[in-house]
RNA sequence: GGGCGAGUGGUGAAAUUGGUAGACACAAGGGACUUAAAAUCCCUCGGCGCAAGCCAUACCGGUUCGAGUCCGGUCUCGCCCACCA
């Protein structure tokens, strides 16, 4: 055994010995409970960063935790391996995808096994493996089937630099989610997933998801929009024809307050209204054409134009003119609302810029409306009744929107609507790296799905991508086949998959990786649902959302017996970094990695300033940020296994903040926790030499009160390991290395002996998770055993948290005047005589008598005078 | 505009149901060891005060014997959603 912490040569041996006996396969069964830790797959960008880091450090933790707990663990790991970073780079360096992909994962794969985490290797998988994403193709004719799948053309969101369909999800403040680009209204043909049918379900069941942040049950509540209204229509007649107008409202109480009705821009009425009015038509071009940036959108002058058709009010058969507004949306309702200046503000302010008529028709008593300007209250639902609508008169909310609703479906003009935001999944990409479309278009047969037997579509790996679209369009080998129906030459579909597709089911694949006859099998109902899930909030919506809707739909296609696919979710916070910059007179910004900077500190320790270390001139701060490639603020993760090791990255990561707080990177604090691991080597060193001593029957008072302090604090780590709050968990180990230290100093006998040995097998178990490599190697070296991983994890010990004597805080009037020891069974009345002796109680009492006493057993006791 | 969350020393952070605020660290300062440095070890470390003590968890108020924690209000910051009818 070496005195000196050598990490590099420990996690070497201890990763091999964990290889050669294959310790993290998991194997169905066998009699111990389930545990499924799962963290969201890496995209093989090229390398780690310290997010994925983090990410995989918790997951290791609560496995070799829960392992050690005596639960059968499964750690899977792999790969999301399709999109558009790997055209990209196949661009920048004229190598194909499938080689950059394989490359990367090959590298990532290497550094993951450096930092030692317990994933079982042999259920590796990579969503741009045929194996896995033929299944891609086989669920997705399934779905098809159903009608669950569906093909629509649909103005969509367009990716101008990724030259791609985007979701609405994945369009973020009017910019591509990946890009940043601006994006532009297209019609495109292309395949959507009906979502919307579970919305409902979707939404409802957050409700048996305690183990989920309230966050993020929020936000996917927020996103799926359910909105309680009534559909109804304004009865019209054009060109001789007898047409309706559908509008949604979910203030049909208002109804009676309706002056215009306004559509959309892209509404079929703007364009029948748009025939030989040019004027209008250009309108409508223009909004057409208008930012889709939602900030411009909401502080947007309102614009309209009116159409010069007039319909029906549906209940007093007044007139109506519809107008043509660039506030209302066609992809939400029916893409025209009724308009009610009065109690809508932003029809209140159409109405004002266009003089229209404003009609109060809710009154709230001792309130008065007036059509100068918005006042809250007019749209106020909860305290108004209805007023100037006839029958409605006296009305509240609810009981109008009933009584109406009823009017409306009683002339076959409207009824009562549940309305989502949620829209239905676009997945079809204008991309080469994805999961091929298996659909053929035959002149005659239409489009006709590629039959099961010829699955997988398997995508060609040679494609080199130049930036002029999908280069599968070029391929002739790969798009001219036969119609599966007619056998005539046919084209094959070029578009790919979202690959937000091969990631809304990965964490099935995992139970049954090598599966080659199906898609899952009966060992996905052992595992799933996952235990926990880790991964970033900025996963809250899109993935996760669409990971439950894949589960729930596959799970009516009767493959798999689940409802949600992740029990308990953790999001890690970010990895933030300082920034420094300079800004130049005339030019652009520069930054500079923190690595790179000399910050100097004044006698306080306060920030005086910083300079570039290679020309020692100044640079400014741009506060703490994400780490990231545009603020030059990143720390490799490489560099950082190979001057400190696994074990001290993983601690310092552990140690440094809670696992869903952000987590500020300070290299001062890497070196404390490498102190802190050097300490603990020293400490196992020095009890090797000692050897073990079993403990004696009674303990001298001193070690007594430090195996005392040692299982208190294995106590409460416990209680934090339960609740994830890995922070203090390493704290607690500081604090046993603390105790045991000073056992260390107070002699060598067997009494310190027994206690040291007892402490520091604690400490290492309890540490293991966290530093799994040194643990491994002390634990043989101290003679506990040859594998760790089989050790029982530790419990405290009751009958040496037991004291004789307990002290109590004593308080005069609630504010702590001392402290006094009382036998651990004294009686209440023993205690407050004791307390009313204590001269610092005396003093502060100035003799005036107690008027109360409050004893809170076991913690204080206060004296109220 | 709507929703959610957070404000504690020079810094990262602790404080389970209301019960000793600042555990555990980092930084800083002082000291020991050393020819010297690194490493290691010891001490100090919220503010004011010589001290007794007083003040301190963004701010103001409330409940309580007792509030970082509960309630009401204000301010600031962060995140998500956003002309969603």
């Amino acid at each position: 055994m070496q005195q000196k912490y050598n990490p590099q040569t420990i996690e070497r041996d201890a990763q091999q010995f964990w290889q050669t006996r294959d310790s993290f396969r998991a194997v169905e069964g066998g009699g111990k409970p389930k545990y499924y830790c799962l963290s969201m797959f890496p995209y093989p960008s090229g390398k780690l960063h310290m997010g994925h880091v983090r990410n995989y450090t918790i997951g290791d933790v609560l496995t070799r935790y829960h392992r050690m707990k005596g639960f059968n663990v499964l750690q899977p790991m792999g790969w999301d391996a399709f999109g558009l970073p790997a055209e990209n780079a196949a661009m920048a360096n004229g190598v194909p995808p499938a080689q950059w992909t394989w490359d990367n994962i090959a590298y990532m794969r290497k550094q993951l096994k450096s930092l030692g985490f317990a994933i079982d290797w042999s259920r590796e998988l990579a969503t741009c493996s045929p194996d896995y994403y033929r299944w891609n193709q086989w669920l997705f004719l399934r779905l098809l089937e159903k009608g669950i799948a569906y093909k629509k053309t649909q103005v969509v969101n367009w990716d101008p630099v990724d030259q791609t369909v985007l979701a609405n999800e994945q369009v973020i403040d009017g910019k591509g989610w990946r890009t940043g680009a601006t994006v532009e209204k297209r019609e495109i043909p292309g395949y959507y997933l009906a979502i919307t049918k579970y919305a409902n379900e979707l939404l409802s069941a957050l409700d048996t998801l305690p183990g989920w942040p309230e966050r993020v049950k929020a936000m996917q509540a927020n996103w799926i929009g359910k909105s309680y209204g009534v559909r109804f229509a304004f009865p019209y007649t054009l060109d001789g024809k007898a047409e309706k107008l559908w509008v949604f409202t979910t203030r049909a109480d208002t109804i009676m307050g309706v002056t215009f009705v306004a559509v959309a821009a892209e509404h079929p009425l703007a364009a029948r209204a748009a025939q030989g009015n040019a004027k209008l038509a250009g309108f409508i071009d223009e909004c057409k054409r208008g930012s889709v940036m939602e900030a411009d959108l909401a502080t947007m002058e309102k614009k309209g134009m009116p159409t010069g058709i007039f319909v029906e009010h549906p209940l007093s058969g007044e007139k109506i003119e519809v107008w043509v507004g660039n506030y209302v949306l066609m992809s939400y309702g029916e893409g025209a609302v009724m308009a009610v200046p009065a109690h809508d503000e932003r029809d209140f302010h159409f109405a004002r810029q266009y003089q229209l008529p404003i009609k109060q028709v809710i009154d709230i008593e001792g309130q008065a409306f007036s059509t100068n300007g918005w006042q809250e209250w007019y749209a106020d639902k909860e305290r108004g009744v209805c007023k100037n609508s006839n029958k409605y008169n006296g009305l509240k909310h609810s009981a109008a929107v009933d009584a109406i609703a009823a009017d409306l479906a009683a002339k076959g003009l409207g009824e009562k609507q549940v309305l989502y935001r949620l829209r239905d999944w676009g997945v079809s990409r204008q991309r080469y790296w994805g999961c091929p479309i298996p659909i053929i278009h035959c002149a005659s047969c239409g489009d006709v799905p590629v039959p099961d037997k010829d699955l997988p579509v398997v995508l060609p790996e040679d494609c080199v991508p130049d930036g002029s679209g999908n280069p599968l369009n070029k391929r002739a080998d790969f798009v001219n086949c036969s119609c599966p129906k007619c056998g005539q030459p046919a084209k094959r579909e070029t578009d790919t998959m979202d690959t937000f597709v091969d990631s809304s089911w990965y964490y099935l694949r995992y139970a049954c990786a090598d599966s080659k006859t199906a898609m899952v099998d009966e060992r996905v109902n052992y595992w799933l649902p996952a235990d926990q899930y880790i991964g970033g909030i900025e996963h809250a919506i899109l993935h996760l959302l669409y990971s439950r809707f894949w589960s729930k739909a596959m799970r009516d296609l009767g493959l798999v017996k689940l409802d949600e696919p992740f029990k308990n979710l953790l999001t890690q916070g970010m990895v933030l970094n300082e920034i420094f910059f300079r800004k130049p007179a005339a030019g652009r910004i520069t930054y500079y990695n923190p690595a790179d900077v000399d910050v100097s500190v004044d006698a306080q320790g306060n920030r005086s300033g910083a300079v570039l270390r290679a020309d020692g001139q100044p640079v400014e701060s741009g506060g703490i940020g994400t780490m990231s490639k545009s603020k030059n603020n990143g720390v490799d993760p490489q560099a950082l296994i190979e001057t400190y090791g696994a074990d001290i990255a993983r601690f310092y990561m552990m140690f440094t903040a809670p696992p869903e707080q952000t987590l500020e990177w300070s290299d001062a604090s890497v070196e404390g926790a490498a102190r802190f691991l050097r300490r603990v080597w020293s400490l196992g060193f020095e009890a090797a030499q000692r050897g073990k001593v079993a403990l004696p029957a009674t303990l001298p008072a001193t070690l007594a009160a430090a195996r005392r302090e040692l299982h208190a604090v294995l106590k409460q780590a416990n209680y934090d390991l339960g609740r994830h709050q890995f922070n203090t968990v390493a704290s607690a180990a500081m604090k046993m290395l603390n105790t045991l230290e000073g056992v260390l100093k107070g002699g060598n006998d067997d009494a310190v002996n027994a206690v040291l040995h007892e402490g520091t097998s604690m400490l290492l178990r309890l540490l293991s998770p966290i530093t799994p490599h040194i643990g491994h190697q002390l634990w043989i070296d101290l003679g506990y055993g040859s594998d760790m991983l089989d050790a029982p994890w530790p419990e405290p010990d009751a009958a040496a948290l037991i004291e004789s004597e307990t002290e109590l805080v004593v308080q005069v009037n609630g504010k702590k005047r001392g402290d006094i020891r009382v036998a651990r069974d004294a009686g209440k009345a023993a205690i407050e005589a004791a307390v009313l002796a204590h001269p610092e109680v005396q003093k502060f009492m100035a003799g005036q008598p107690a008027k109360k006493v409050v004893i809170v057993p076991g913690r204080l006791v206060n004296v109220v005078v």
